[in-house]
RNA sequence: GCGGGAGUGGCCAAACCGGUAAAGGCGAUGGAUUCAAAAUCCAUUGCGCGCAAGCGCUUGUGGGUUCGAGUCCCACCUCCCGCACCA
């Protein structure tokens, strides 16, 4: 039995985590040079382990700690893996929280979010985080923005960067509009309140074009979730069907509808237009229906989105008095405009065919318009307040003219066939995804590089005449227009191609275009001839893992996605998917809930630093549980994280006091061999928890087992040459493996026991000749019951096992005159005795 | 409604290919140490019956496949996440 410690030195990681973050500053140890620097060696394969840049908003929250625990522990268990590790650090320092400080306070945001970024670096820094701080870069910065606006007027001069009036989403509290994907529930991302729909001219880019590729490059893809991609590709919403042409005759005007069931035209009885359709006004223009539908088009305008698309609304509309042509079969029906039909989907018109379609159902019912079934079912009876939609076997076409008999699946392109005949339709594929609206009316962003001219229009500001510097104002309050719009001798400026009059444009872009190629600057951060030299990033891209939270699974990443798709069709790059690999992480929660401010469950990573020390914090975070899932922040936990640390401490310092430095020893017998075996065990366990499942937690537990067998061994080690040498190897084994999670503390214990610095050496690899054992505990079942576990020996034939099993006295009485009808022989596992 | 994920001791969890369910941690109990407490070290700790050897039960529920199921199949229940009047 192993007794006290003998007094040792205790364990003080603040001592300990000061040295080695000096050592690594002083001596630049994570830095990576680029091709053609000094230094740089191709011999070994390169790895880009990349953590979402975080937003610099007051300090660090656990959230950044858990990514940049997970995203570390990788980077140093790679490099160990002879990688060449770029692994670089920078701030998403443009937005909306610090524009709201300045409104408040009046403080200028670059002093606030600055202020930030300095802590942010500070508390990082204290982290042991083993960052290459030669790249680090900051949005906010005119020599990186400069080359956002480089990259806008690329994308403006290739049509995917353009300025249209378009219905778009408006947040009243923060003036300003939103990209579709920043609307959750019909509300601001941001502030929580709702939204409403307006129409506006902005800057969008082209992401549409890219829909199809976007859904294509999933296949590139070496690792990403599977939830992630089905949250994006749900998000492209890609749907099959034909663009059919309904006819106004009476005024002349074609309305494409799109639909996914041109199957059931013959059953459409009713059209309807969403209430942003630019045609409405033409159709009711002097008509008795001009006052009622501009009535319910303004109301409909004035309704929140959030009101809008609430479940179980009754159907509304107000009819239009005009009738459009169905070109199956020349049947004129009646026009409505109803709410219930979008303008952001399809063509914003369609063709109604309630039988078949739930919602046209219910709007039939509403305004008592007929039902027509052209699809049956094989058997069964439809309830007649269910459209019938569903793909049953044997279902046939009815009333449908020269397709009546017809499935669905026979009729969809034969119809679509014959309407292209007619002129009237073809196959289409729609998407939900709109274009990226990109222009913000507020001050803390990116300014967009336009000038206004009367004489020229739109006119690109000059590359040489970047960056547009983002102006001081006076007030940051917004308007409804950018507060950029007052700074009166910024925004009057001279047309760069005639000379003349012009203004700047005073819109900002939003955030997610300065994060869409951040990790192209790193790769190049100080080149000033371009964003990046295409060599260098062809060199480290793509990122090869990638992390950060499930939040950003369609936003970012989709928006990454189509700016190096667009940059390599520029032939600015060579890669088409940014990131290789994706890892998102769970959440850390308090008492099972988010932490928040207004909760005031918030706990911060530096109180803990301070507590216990980073690499408490560190490993902890590791060890909570599977990084990709939440978890509850408990400070019992950390505090047994931190007897572990300790108690690796202990047991080194006192190993180092009581033992010399030797070879692990050749062939060791009893508990020097035992120790030596479980030393190998966790090498091997941990080496495919980290490297293969990202399963931090378990390869810190088997570390927790070996530290356990050593105390357990090692007062029957000492004094024994051979044993002093395993209880040696073990220990500084576990300092090794502990390396990724608790940088600090194993570097120092490491040193102290080899003299050698633990990041240069290679990770440990088992040996095969101590992972196998001589002999194993043989399971036996009976009736697959388990009856005895005997010691086996390892290379011990079937027979002598199955021997072994019918021997024991406690299977015996298991059998008990019953007859053995099966034996079923796991060689190394167990025994199974079948008895009748 | 559509899509995705998850349910294992008092709690967090492990069990990777169908082969000893519960490794590791927290908590709890007992002991050592201490004037005492904390800290530390050691031991026990799924539930039930039993003095004990032992026996039985146990992975949300109910079925099935199999010599053997936490793991595979079917049906259901509960919870979480994403999208949602998408034509």
């Amino acid at each position: 039995m192993s007794t006290n410690l003998r007094h040792v030195k205790p364990y003080e990681p603040h001592e300990i985590e000061r040295k080695w973050q000096r050592v690594w500053s002083d001596e630049g140890t994570w830095r990576v040079p680029n091709p053609g620097q000094p230094g740089f060696d191709d011999s070994v394969p390169k790895s880009y382990v990349l953590e979402m840049l975080p937003y610099p908003s007051g300090e660090p929250h656990m959230g950044h700690l858990k990514t940049y625990s997970i995203g570390d522990a990788l980077a140093h268990f790679r490099r160990r893996h002879a990688m060449r590790v770029i692994h670089p650090m920078g701030y998403d320092a443009f937005g909306l929280p610090a524009e709201n400080h300045a409104i408040r306070t009046g403080e200028h945001p670059r002093a606030s979010t600055e202020a930030s970024i300095e802590t942010f670096r500070r508390e990082f820094r204290s982290w042991g985080i083993s960052i290459d701080w030669s790249r680090e870069i900051s949005s906010h910065d005119p020599d990186y923005y400069r080359w956002t606006q480089w990259i806008f007027l690329r994308l403006l001069e290739r049509g995917l960067a353009y300025r249209a009036e378009a219905p778009v989403v408006w947040c009243p509290h923060d003036a300003t509009v939103l990209a579709n994907e920043q609307v959750v529930d019909g509300r601001c991302e941001r502030c929580g309140n709702p939204v409403e729909s307006r129409r506006l001219e902005q800057w969008f880019f082209r992401i549409t074009d890219y829909a199809q590729r976007l859904l294509d490059d999933f296949d590139e893809l070496d690792s990403w979730p599977e939830h992630v991609i089905t949250m994006q590709r749900n998000w492209i919403g890609r749907s099959e069907g034909a663009e059919v042409v309904f006819t106004c005759e009476e005024l002349g005007i074609d309305f494409p509808v799109f639909t996914t069931r041109p199957d059931t035209l013959f059953g459409a009885t009713f059209f309807v237009l969403a209430p942003e359709h630019p045609e409405l006004e033409r159709l009711v223009a002097g008509t008795d229906a001009e006052d009622p539908v501009r009535e319910y088009v303004d109301r409909a305008m004035r309704a929140g989105i959030e009101e809008r698309s609430a479940e179980d609304r009754p159907k509304t509309g107000v009819p239009l008095g005009r009738t459009v042509i169905n070109p199956v079969n020349g049947e004129r029906i009646p026009t409505f405009v109803a709410d219930y039909v979008l303008m952001e989907y399809g063509t914003g018109a369609i063709m109604a065919v309630p039988a078949h379609d739930q919602r046209d159902l219910e709007f039939a019912q509403a305004f008592d318009l007929p039902i027509r079934r052209v699809v049956e079912p094989a058997e069964g009876e439809v309830p007649d307040d269910v459209a019938y939609v569903e793909h049953t076997a044997g279902e046939r076409l009815v009333d449908s003219g020269p397709f009546t008999g017809m499935t669905p699946a026979e009729a969809i392109p034969k119809i679509t066939a014959w309407l292209e005949e007619q002129g009237k339709g073809h196959p289409a594929v729609n998407y939900r995804l709109r274009d990226w609206l990109l222009s913000r009316q507020r001050y803390w962003g990116c300014p967009i590089p336009v000038v206004y001219c009367e004489e020229c229009g739109i006119v690109p500001v000059p590359d040489d005449q970047l960056p547009v510097v983002l102006p001081d104002v006076e007030d940051y309050a917004p308007k409804g227009k950018s507060p950029l719009a007052a700074v009166e001798d910024w925004v009057a400026t001279e047309c760069p191609r005639c000379g003349g009059p012009a203004h700047r444009e005073t819109d900002t872009m939003d955030t997610f275009v300065d994060s869409s190629w951040y990790f192209l600057r790193y790769l190049d951060p100080r080149n000033d001839a371009a964003p990046f030299e295409r060599e260098i990033a062809d060199h480290w891209m793509p990122v090869d893992q990638y992390i950060g939270g499930v939040e950003h699974a369609i936003l970012h990443l989709m928006y990454a996605r189509f700016f190096s798709k667009a940059l390599a069709d520029m032939g600015y790059l060579g890669v088409q998917e940014p990131f290789a690999s994706l890892f998102t992480q769970g959440m850390i929660l308090r008492d099972g809930d988010k932490m928040s401010k207004s909760k005031g469950n918030v706990v911060s990573p530096a109180e803990y630093v301070r507590r216990y020390g980073a690499d408490t914090a560190r490993t902890y975070i590791c060890f909570m549980g599977p990084p990709e899932k939440d978890a509850d922040w408990a400070d019992a936990g950390v505090h047994g994280v931190h007897s572990f640390l300790r108690r690796v401490w202990s047991l080194a310092q006192e190993v180092i006091d009581r033992t010399h430095p030797s070879d692990p020893p050749q062939d060791p017998e009893g508990p020097a061999r035992e120790l030596l075996a479980k030393a190998n065990w966790a090498i091997d366990k941990a080496t495919a928890d980290i490297g293969r499942r990202f399963h931090f937690h378990t390869a810190i537990a088997a570390l927790m087992e070996l530290v356990n067998d050593s105390y357990r061994l090692k007062d029957s080690l000492y004094g024994d040459p051979t044993g002093e040498a395993a209880l040696r190897f073990a220990v500084a084994t576990a300092a090794s493996v502990l390396f990724p999670f608790a940088p600090h503390l194993a570097a120092e214990v490491y040193e102290q026991l080899t003299g050698t610095r633990v990041w240069e050496q290679p990770w440990p690899e088992a040996d095969p000749a101590l992972l196998e054992r001589e002999t194993f505990t043989l399971v036996v079942q009976v009736n697959g019951k388990l009856r005895d576990r005997i010691e086996a020996s390892a290379d011990a034939p079937e027979e002598d096992l199955v021997r072994l099993a019918r021997e024991s006295d406690r299977v015996r009485e298991h059998i008990d005159g019953r007859s053995v009808v099966k034996e079923i022989v796991i060689p190394g596992k167990l025994v199974n005795l079948v008895v009748r």
